[in-house]
DNA sequence: CGGGTTTGACCTGCGC
DNA sequence: GCGCAGGTCAAACCCG
């Protein structure tokens, strides 16, 4: 059973601070309590061959790295990056047949396990897998007709760290803060109103802010 | 009572 | 074909 289901909890809001980057990552020179490390673009990249050295690219902040074969799990097992690999070139095989197109994972240091959204996710499995000690949670986005998933499991070399890989588009608005979108390739972003408040628009960001609701969304949790 | 969580069972893909 | 691992289902349970 999980212990605790992280509740919302004013004083543990993770707190943003995004420094975008002309590729479209997205990291987190500066953390606060809630640190974003690493932004992973895991769609609208073709699939590689299985055996293609995986590119990686060191973005600018010295904690972040983005892979072009976009996989979730190559965070947790950094020390089985090529086992990964071909595991999730099967994983983007299901996704596509699933019509699953889009998928952005997270490396977050947070107590929660899972940030407020904006969206209400119902949890709909939990598994503990072998490549990590901690269990994995299954997200589905509770709004009708919508099949976004959502997948949290802590890290496991440093439990501190939350993984949250986020799966599909969302077909509607954020229930709490629609007005407070960020999107990547047309592809919302999902982030709480307090990640979105130190917000700088980009080139590749397509930020809707109008300036006055930082704060004023935050009922429903992403629980 | 409705909506969300828990958890064991089941399904599926993949490697051997 | 078999076993393993990850992902999903669904009944039971919990809570407001």
């Amino acid at each position: 059973m999980d212990d605790h289901y992280p509740h919302e909890n004013p004083n543990l809001k993770p707190s943003y601070n995004y420094t975008h980057l002309t590729d479209g990552t997205i990291t987190d020179p500066l953390s606060l309590d809630f640190e974003l490390l690493q932004y992973l673009m895991l769609a609208d990249h073709g699939i590689h061959d299985h055996d293609s050295t995986p590119k990686i690219r060191k973005a600018s902040s010295e904690n972040m790295i983005m892979t072009e074969e976009g996989s979730a799990e190559s965070l947790t097992g950094a020390t089985s990056r090529n086992d990964s690999i071909c595991r999730n070139i099967g994983v983007k095989k299901a996704a596509e047949k699933m019509g699953v197109g889009h998928r952005v994972a997270f490396r977050t240091k947070s107590e929660l396990e899972v940030m407020n959204d904006g969206y209400k996710w119902r949890k709909y499995g939990k598994k503990s897998v072998k490549s990590s000690p901690n269990p994995r949670n299954y997200y589905k986005c509770s709004s009708g007709g919508c099949n976004v998933k959502k997948r949290v499991e802590r890290e496991r070399e440093d439990p501190s760290y939350v993984i949250t890989t986020y799966e599909g588009v969302h077909n509607h608005d954020t229930p709490s803060c629609s007005d407070h979108l960020l999107y990547y390739n047309h592809t919302p972003l999902m982030l709480s109103s307090a990640c979105r408040t130190n917000l700088q628009p980009t080139t590749t960001t397509h930020y809707n802010n109008n300036n006055n609701n930082n704060n004023s969304s935050r009922s429903s949790s992403s629980s």
